[in-house]
RNA sequence: AUAAUGCUGACUGCUC
C-alpha cells in the first residue's frame, strides 16, 4: 500500500492526477486495500486539479465502504471545497467536523482561508476570536485574509495583540510579509518599516519574499528609485533576489518608459542564470506595446511560442489588448477564437476585445462578444 | 516495536 500510495501522491503533485487515478484503479484491481493515505492524496490531487466532482466521488466512494474518514482526510476536502467556492458545502462539512471531533489548528486555518477567500470575513473574525489554539499559520492565515479583504487595520491590531501574548504565539515571516505588503499597498512605508523592525526585533530574518514585497510598493507608488535601493541591497543581507525580484523591477522600469535600464535588468538577470518565466515575458510584452514597441513585443511573443512554452490567460490577455491598441483588431479577433475554442478566457478577454471593437467603430462585432459573456457562462462586471 | 507515504498561510504580469 505504501509503495502505491507514495507514487499515488507523488503523480497528483506533479499534476498528473489521471495516472494517479488510473493506479488507484489498478490498485482496486489487484485487490489491494487503499487506506487513509490513499483517500487523501487522492482527494488532495483532484480538487488541486479543479476536480472537486472527482474528489466527492472518492470521498463517497470511501465512505461507501465504510472507512471512516479522519482528519486529514476532511482537511482535505475542506480545502477543495473552499477552493471550489462551494462555502455552504464547507459549513456543512465543518459541522460535521465538529460533531466527530475532527478538527485540528489545520483544519481551522484551512477553513478560515476559506472563509477570507470567499469574502466571508465576519464569519472569519467569529471563528478567529474564539480560537484557543492558534500555531504561526493561523496568524498568516488571518493576517494575509484581513489584509486581502480591506482591514488592514484590524490586521495590524491582531499582531499587536499577538505581541502583547509574548512569546506564547510565533507570528513568523509569512504574517509579516502579508502585513507589510498591505502597508505597502496603501503607501503606508513608515508603518511597513516599523513592522520591518518588529520583525527583526523577534528574530524572525528578513527574506527574499519580503524584500520583493517592498520593492513592488515602492514600484506601485512610482518610487523607483527606493525600489532600486532595495533592491541593490537585499544581497547583502542575505536574500539574493529571484525571478520575482526582477520581474518587479522590469515592469517598474518599462512602466517609467526607462527602457535601457530595464534592458540592462534582463540582461543581469539572464547572467546570474534566472530562466525569465511567463511573467517575465508577459511583462515585457505589454511594458514594450505600451512605448509603440510593438514589433519587439511581438518578436517575444513569438520567442516565447516557439520555445515551447505554453501561455496563460492573462498572457493571451495582454497580446490581445495589445493587438488591438495598435489597430491588428483583426490578428486579435483570431486569437480570440483560438482561445475560445481552448476554453482558454475569462471576462477580461470578452471585455477587452469587446472595448477594442468599440474604438474601431465595429459595434456589431462588440455586440457579438457581449453575447459570449453569457454564452461562456460568465457575468459582466 | 519503530520508521517511511496524505491536509493549511506571504511577493510579480492583463480590461481603467
Amino acid at each position: 500500500v505504501v509503495s502505491y500510495n507514495v507514487m499515488i501522491s507523488g503523480l497528483c503533485k506533479c499534476g498528473r492526477f489521471s495516472e494517479g487515478l488510473d493506479l488507484w484503479e489498478r490498485m482496486k484491481k489487484n485487490e489491494r486495500r487503499c487506506d487513509l493515505f490513499t483517500y487523501s492524496s487522492l482527494i488532495h490531487g483532484l480538487s488541486e486539479a479543479g476536480d472537486m466532482g472527482g474528489a466527492r466521488r472518492v470521498y463517497e466512494e470511501m465512505v461507501g465502504r465504510r472507512v471512516r474518514p479522519d482528519v486529514v482526510t476532511c482537511n482535505a476536502m475542506l480545502n477543495g471545497l473552499c477552493k471550489a467556492g462551494k462555502v455552504e458545502e464547507c459549513f456543512e462539512l465543518w459541522e460535521e467536523m465538529g460533531q466527530w471531533g475532527l478538527r485540528n489548528v489545520r483544519s481551522y486555518n484551512t477553513f478560515l482561508k476559506g472563509l477570507f477567500e470567499n469574502g466571508k470575513v465576519d464569519e472569519a473574525v467569529s471563528l478567529w476570536d474564539g480560537l484557543s489554539e492558534a500555531d504561526s499559520a493561523t496568524y498568516g492565515v488571518v493576517v494575509h485574509g484581513l489584509c486581502r479583504n480591506g482591514f488592514v487595520n484590524k490586521a495590524l491590531r491582531v499582531l499587536e495583540e499577538a505581541e502583547h501574548k509574548g512569546g506564547s504565539v510565533d507570528v513568523d515571516v509569512f504574517a509579516y510579509s502579508s502585513m507589510i505588503n498591505a502597508l505597502c499597498k496603501e503607501g503606508r512605508f513608515d508603518e511597513a518599516g516599523g513592522v520591518v523592525e518588529l520583525m527583526n526585533k523577534h528574530g524572525c530574518k528578513l527574506n527574499s519574499n519580503v524584500c520583493n514585497v517592498l520593492i513592488d510598493g515602492f514600484v506601485k507608488h512610482s518610487k523607483l528609485d527606493s525600489a532600486m535601493r532595495v533592491f541593490r541591497e537585499m544581497s547583502s543581507k542575505g536574500c539574493s533576489p529571484t525571478v520575482v525580484s526582477y520581474n518587479i523591477l522590469i515592469n517598474g522600469l518599462l512602466k517609467a518608459g526607462r527602457f535601457r535600464e530595464a534592458y540592462d535588468c534582463v540582461k543581469e538577470m539572464l547572467e546570474k542564470g534566472w530562466k525569465p518565466d511567463i511573467i517575465t515575458y508577459s511583462t515585457l510584452i505589454d511594458g514594450l506595446s505600451e512605448s509603440n514597441m510593438m514589433d519587439t513585443a511581438l518578436k517575444l511573443w513569438h520567442q516565447f511560442l516557439n520555445t515551447g512554452h505554453k501561455p496563460d490567460i492573462t498572457m493571451y490577455n495582454i497580446v490581445i489588448h495589445r493587438l488591438c491598441s495598435s489597430g491588428k483588431v483583426q490578428d486579435a479577433l483570431q486569437l480570440y477564437s483560438t482561445m475560445r475554442q481552448r476554453k482558454c478566457v475569462n471576462l477580461v478577454t470578452h471585455n477587452t476585445i469587446m472595448e477594442g471593437f468599440y474604438k474601431v467603430g465595429k459595434h456589431e462585432m462588440a455586440s457579438m462578444i457581449w453575447g459570449h459573456i453569457t454564452e461562456d457562462e460568465l457575468q459582466p462586471d
